[in-house]
DNA sequence: GGCACAATGGAAACCGCTTTCCAAGGGGGA
DNA sequence: TCCCCCTTGGAAAGCGGTTTCCATTGTGCC
């Protein structure tokens, strides 16, 4: 490949010069060697070699997000919103997906470590688990101490810059606002345990719902994605008039396992979700859900990792719910 | 951060030693030195400068995929495919949106042509303009004369590794099944004339048209998302018996169009998709299309690109035609 | 016991670029 | 006209690793 070296040489200039010309620089250089270096640096097709600026800086440009699923639409529009506002500061972006699998989302921080990327985001819930949490946390308090950024989209329980959906509160206004459609026999898919988002939200509902005096929901655990919903929406007791999945995706998931088992929704049984991602709109029945503006959230994220903040901020961001055909009024 | 050095220091031991144990070597080490070296790299919490690395190494372990959109199905199944692959081999991935704009994906190309990534994935159709193509095909030349590898899905316009979904052929192969229900009354929401994919879907399942003797299908054009299918759908005439929408997701702005007006779908018109995405199978009424094996064809991709083939090799993917509710038999 | 050779450790060159530090040239003010 | 300061160009020292090339030591064999 062609190198600086050889731009310089070919417009008769010094190294120096050639880097100040095309690199970028706060030093001037004069009209006449800044055309012969930029005609070099044309003919010879040159580009920087990234590694070695980074080097030499000591920062690239290029930051890490860490996800757990980039297929499940609410993941892509948190990174697509992340993304969209790396590219306005010039910055690429390095996807990770662990595939829900906390190992892997600490063996990336390591090698976005390693890759000295200016920021990280993880994106996605975090486990209970403390011993893991704990691990994280030490993999990201290197990184940090060696100058790197980081934020994440999900619970403050990193010691980072943290954009922090309201899963509680929003889950809470959602069981008050289905209640106050006449329903008391509530089941909750409620995810993993393990996973706080999942138990957040499922703690919400339940709260409110004990709040408002009603039996406390049927808890139907299960994995967090569309096949958790589908399959948790089959283990709901019949005297249920009223499910709701802790997010869209198992849902969507539930809907279609109501309707290949001919159970019409609402007026069989009332479901909702959370967060409402981008493709409900095409969904029969459209989805009651608590909206989450989850592009903004991405790119908040992002701003946040990449402001020079003294202290972690955590930034909560307020879920609003939306009622959709998918809840009928009972009675 | 701590370097090299540090970690060398703390050992007592040489550079070359620490290097040799730390980051992979053919050169053996003694077992007294290396218990030392990978202590004192675990105590002062050592993270290898890859920056450092790639630049001595002359290579990294990162490769880029450029696609259209992340949030659309399409592209994050392949982008996933292509992932999914990398983490086996030990790579990271950068992903570079161009959302739509070819002049980004040039861009792309060049950014990750200067991070010197070991292969870069172009994923998503090529547009007809040559101009656009041929400036493509310079960077990606200059990026290969570099000595990085290169693959596409797609068409194969760029003198790349190629994996080509057969658009033309499964087209077809979808109206003579459509036409083997009775329809005869067709249109096609066509997505951007310039989009090769979409041309090629158009021309194919029109050619099959001809070749049965069938009147030509009327030509919706439109922008190659859902909402492009949303709106093209009310533009389609009214006489029209069955609409097939160039990919899945214009098809589903078209059933919720039809939706929307009221229009039964198959009852009163029959609607059919390209690519099988996979959350098809939670719309209604199940959507007729053509199935592309996404994932596969990503994880494909990318082993192409990093093979060591001396010319180009192109793979056809054959779609299959898959039946379902949103087509119904005439008469 | 002596020698060739394999195994192992270290010094230093190098990867490609940035940036400090100098040197030299040029312009303006006294 | 002289001096000083501001510009501009270049030499060279890093950035943090890898790897070649030696030097040294230990081993097997005759």
């Amino acid at each position: 490949m062609v190198t600086l070296e050889d731009v310089a040489k070919q417009a008769g200039v010094s190294l120096a010069t050639a880097s100040r010309v095309l690199n970028g620089s706060t030093r001037q250089v004069g009209a006449a060697l800044r055309a012969r270096v930029e005609q070099a640096a044309d003919e010879l097709g040159y580009r920087a070699n990234i590694a070695a600026q980074t080097l030499a800086r000591g920062a690239g440009n290029v930051i890490g997000i860490v996800v757990h699923d980039l297929t499940d639409p609410y993941f892509a529009a948190l990174a697509d919103g992340a993304m969209r506002a790396a590219a306005t500061q010039g910055l690429l972006v390095m996807v990770g997906t662990t595939h829900r699998d906390p190992e892997q989302e600490i063996a990336y921080v390591a090698t976005l470590s390693a890759q000295r990327v200016r920021a990280v985001l993880l994106v996605g819930s975090r486990v209970a688990d403390p011993q893991v949490t704990g691990r994280l946390r030490d993999e990201l308090a290197r990184y940090r101490a060696g100058g790197g950024r980081a934020a994440c989209v999900g619970q403050d329980l990193l010691g980072v810059d943290t954009v922090a959906p309201a899963n509680r509160a929003g889950a809470a206004e959602l069981a008050r606002a289905l209640a106050g459609l006449g329903h008391t026999r509530f089941a909750v898919l409620a995810g993993p345990p393990h996973l706080v988002t999942a138990a957040d939200r499922c703690a919400g509902f339940a709260g409110a719902l004990e709040e408002l005096g009603l039996p406390a929901p049927q808890i139907v655990p299960g994995p967090f994605d569309r096949d958790g919903g589908h399959e948790a929406a089959r283990r709901v007791d019949p005297d249920v008039t009223c499910v709701f999945a802790v997010n869209d995706v198992m849902a969507v998931g539930a809907l279609a396992a109501y309707r290949e088992a001919g159970v019409r929704v609402p007026e069989d049984v009332s479901v909702a979700g959370f967060d409402d991602i981008v493709t409900l709109r095409d969904h029969v029945p459209a989805l009651t859900t608590v909206r989450l503006p989850l592009k903004d959230m991405g790119a908040r994220a992002l701003e946040l990792a990449l402001a020079e903040d003294v202290a972690p901020v955590v930034e909560q961001v307020a879920g609003e719910v939306v009622l959709r055909e998918s809840v009928r009024r009972l009675g």
